[in-house]
DNA sequence: CAGAATCCAACTGGATACTG
DNA sequence: CAGTATCCAGTTGGATTCTG
């Protein structure tokens, strides 16, 4: 009988790095657009919407570095430059729609249980940003 | 036939929710020595060994509302507090042990991946820390 | 077009001290 | 024991400006 738990512990390292790559806040997104096959820098910016052109090349990077896509560069006036998932990054696909199916089926029981804990305590209410508060506040008196 | 990237694209909202509770530094590691049953707070801090008083008790309190962990307590001196998974909690492991599956198993190409990509761009290496590195250069001058 | 560089606000997590 | 309250460093992500 082997300690299961421990096990789990030790097993739960990979899936903390995984979760650091793809916890990233559109690294998900991004993968799902690239589902569709190649697309271009400004393309996928314009399907996000919303992300900016920084954070989108920082995360292309990663995900690049992590052999997740490939990045192909045309030189031309003006450059070409098309992403494409990687045969490992359609296959991390496969875990994450489980996720997302997971996601998706629970979502009401997760709000549930929120509004049932935003109920018993009142005060913890929805994330308070005193930030505004205060300075109405500063502005009332 | 309907348009299956924008699906996709649409399901990923619920996605990104979870991956942001989820995605903590800890979240994964505290759901699984809590399966092994009830735990109380100093047990789980003792057993991941690393974690702030803070962030444990952040990271616990979120969990419990969103349903994933009971919080009871047993007033005594000293306080008796014990935190044990919820039947949505138990289900989430499922989910997430597809993905340390897919982490574990997939761990070499990622860690692969990258030595092809500091191979091919040497100047990306180990993240530079150049807060450091520059202080040097201005002794050094 | 596809970025690189810079500046900055917001958030995360750790260390420490104090309490019922 | 199980927190709460502060303070603080490091990181993330957005806005803006500039370039091959």
């Amino acid at each position: 009988m082997k300690p299961i738990a421990h096990e789990i512990t030790n097993d739960c390292r990979p899936v903390g790095e995984i979760l650091n790559q793809i916890g990233g806040k559109w690294t998900v997104l991004i993968i799902n657009v690239l589902s569709g096959g190649s697309m271009r820098f400004s393309e996928i910016k314009r399907e996000i919407g919303g992300i900016s052109q920084k954070v989108l090349t920082a995360t292309l990077r990663d995900l690049e570095m992590d052999g997740f896509l490939t990045r192909t560069v045309t030189p031309s006036i003006p450059p070409h430059v098309s992403y494409e998932l990687t045969d490992l990054g359609r296959d991390l696909q496969k875990p994450l729609h489980v996720l997302g199916a997971w996601a998706v089926n629970n979502r009401p029981k997760v709000l549930e249980a929120r509004g049932r804990y935003f109920a018993a305590h009142p005060e913890a209410m929805p994330k308070r940003k005193p930030r505004i508060a205060s300075a109405l506040r500063v502005a009332a008196e």
